[in-house]
DNA sequence: GCAGTTATGCAACGAACGATGCATAACAAT
DNA sequence: ATTGTTATGCATCGTTCGTTGCATAACTGC
């Protein structure tokens, strides 16, 4: 019908990821994106309507990153579940911190739907925990309060990401992680 | 000698220091400062320079929040200094998260001297909480390895300083930092 | 009261910001 | 080949950004 679009939206997407996640909402221009992507302005605005829109389908990009995990969690079933859960996030490459939690941190910058999205991924993690929690509690050998234990992991991921901005190294990020595990009592 | 300034600069830098941590330093613009001080941009620029200077000023002025307990965490003994600093910084009201913590998420945005000024905050915290640590292995019951449980405990607070930006309770910080610290071991 | 010094008030700077108008190019359908 | 539709290239929009020049005001020391 029309003249169809040039360039790779996954590819554009992963290097304006990129973008946001290194330098934040607020400090990434539309002249970055535009040398990052090679896009044109007047492409990123038909496509994705404005920098906000942009900014909320790289966050998009960043979730297909989370959500194997989390579903893998949320299917999972007790500890076991929680540790591989958290072992696969804390061996992942803190490009700088957690671009989720580096949203939060901007949350009176960015737009209220792009905040809204994150905060809903870190609810649904801290339920998934939970659930986890409660049957371990049930079946396994954990004793404490599930509901306090899993705000404790989301907290603790989110310790994790600020603090891998004061001293990076995922081969400690592991072994702090593995610590907060043995700590928390799975 | 020559004219005296005629605001007061205490209460300007209060100001200024909500203004960046409500807002971020990036989305803070100088208006926003101007309407929050009630400076003109000359003056301001007469007594900071530049943004980045009155930022760091601020940065100066948080500061002033988190100096009393440090040194009282520096001057004290063992588990007990440790429980005193994270029960009084846990019960500060978190206006917008930490600032310093926001400063570390905006770390790719503000200058550097801003960001050192805030890391050489954590490690210093870090290694007292290191030090406390040692000392309560010695001469109390703490059986684990201080060096690791003291990134922990920075790591933590920085956790809850994100997670009050998801689910703000002062009630329910203080309790997740308790709880961190039966967990961690003192 | 005059000289020296610094703060304030006002206006405006150039640069960068996010965003857009419009002519043209590239395709599919007929 | 013509028509309809949408992407691209290019120029540029109006705003807001951080910052500054300059005349004047307010003070101290002599």
């Amino acid at each position: 019908m029309a003249r169809p679009i040039e360039f790779n939206k996954e590819a554009v997407l992963m290097n304006a990821m990129k973008v946001f996640w290194l330098k934040g909402y607020e400090s990434t221009s539309m002249a970055d994106l535009i040398e990052a992507t090679g896009l044109t302005s007047r492409s990123m605005y038909n496509v994705f309507g404005s920098k906000n829109g942009f900014f909320k389908a790289t966050l998009d990009k960043y979730y297909e990153g989370l959500i194997g995990p989390l579903a893998k969690l949320e299917h999972g079933e007790g500890a076991k579940a929680i540790r591989t859960y958290v072992e696969t996030i804390s061996a992942m490459e803190p490009l700088n911190g957690c671009l989720y939690v580096n949203t939060l941190s901007e949350k009176n910058s960015v737009e209220d739907d792009c905040v809204r999205k994150v905060m809903r991924h870190f609810e649904r993690l801290e339920s998934a925990f939970r659930s986890k929690l409660e049957y371990a509690k049930e079946h396994e050998n954990f004793t404490a309060e599930p509901k306090l234990r899993a705000k404790q992991l989301v907290s603790m991921l989110q310790g994790l990401a600020v603090y891998s901005k004061i001293n990076f190294s995922v081969e400690e990020q592991k072994e702090m992680a593995q610590d907060s595990l043995r700590m928390i009592g799975i």
